[in-house]
DNA sequence: ACAACTAGTTGCAAATTGAAATCAGTTATT
DNA sequence: AATAACTGATTTCAATTTGCAACTAGTTGT
């Protein structure tokens, strides 16, 4: 990895480890869909990310510490990603990502509803979410609210509602 | 412009609007450096952008609506560029990740205050900075109280102090 | 033994980036 | 009036990055 930056300014030096096209969405996959391996990132990607390119994100975000990796049990040549303690503190960034997309982009409704109930919850949820996300991914107490399960239920329910399926 | 977009999902859209390395750093000298011509933009850029992806970033975020351009009656050829209601909504984004740099990130002291400063004052202070952002870009009535004027005073008393000069 | 699945790697064309030079029009200086 | 400096770009070109498709080498299930 090369080290020379292109500023001490804090804007910058974020931009620069997450500011590419497919960082910060593989990010959300492994937030907010659960994906831990490689495969499930590949193909459950809305986006269609390349294989060459999810192999040299992981590495990369496994570099900078943003991610971390351990091998799967199950089975030799799979490997498990985790969030890092840095990644889960991008909740609140990922949140007004989500909550800006919504407003002033042509956001579909079903993947805007997560984003809708994050910006409702405020500061409060985001930390309730990250405590949820270190039991995940840190090994850390599970807590009783489950905000991951929440954002999956409104999302279902928006599909259900869509595909006019009665809920 | 091409139309074709990877996903509705808010957080992608967000990220093909914005997810490059230079269109940020852009908005953040517009916004908190109050650099409204080329020239500004150009020379007293920190990282040191190059004159055609400056061009070419204003002209995309022009005719995606996060900037707009208008003449300098004082000559000819300038062009004052400005930000718009959908970029002044950036601000909580940009204190997210200004935060989120300054402890994840070897962000320098002087460059960071503003960072801490915004973190510190929370949504309240980002509200106010809005509505003076949209005075001095959005010909809205000027406030009373000046986030941009604090901001400054800060950053200016730490590179007084980190110089050895008495303020 | 064999098929399917695993995490990647390789090859290659296209697009993007970025440094340096250049450009044409405008303004300030002499 | 001539000229120098400044304006927002554009051009050129090499290097890098992207992304698709094919492929690899190892692992697991049948």
């Amino acid at each position: 990895m090369d080290t020379a930056q292109r500023s001490g300014c804090p804007i910058n030096l974020t931009l620069e480890m997450l500011g590419d096209r497919w960082s910060l969405i593989i990010i959300r996959d492994l937030m907010f869909g659960n994906r831990r391996h490689f495969r499930e990132l590949l193909t459950h990607s809305e986006e269609g990310i390349a294989s060459n390119i999810l192999a040299d994100r992981l590495k990369r975000l496994t570099e900078s510490g943003l991610l971390s990796r351990r091998d799967d049990p199950s089975h030799k040549q799979k490997g498990i990603y985790s969030l890092t303690e840095p990644s889960i503190q991008l909740v609140p960034l990922l949140a007004q990502m989500g909550a800006w997309g919504r407003r002033h982009t042509r956001a579909s409704e079903e993947l805007s509803i997560r984003a809708e109930l994050l910006e409702e919850g405020g500061p409060a949820m985001w930390a309730d979410f990250m405590v949820e996300l270190r039991a995940l991914h840190l090994n850390a107490p599970v807590p009783q609210r489950s905000v991951f399960a929440e954002l999956q239920a409104a999302y279902l329910a928006v599909v259900a509602k869509n595909s006019g399926v009665v809920v």
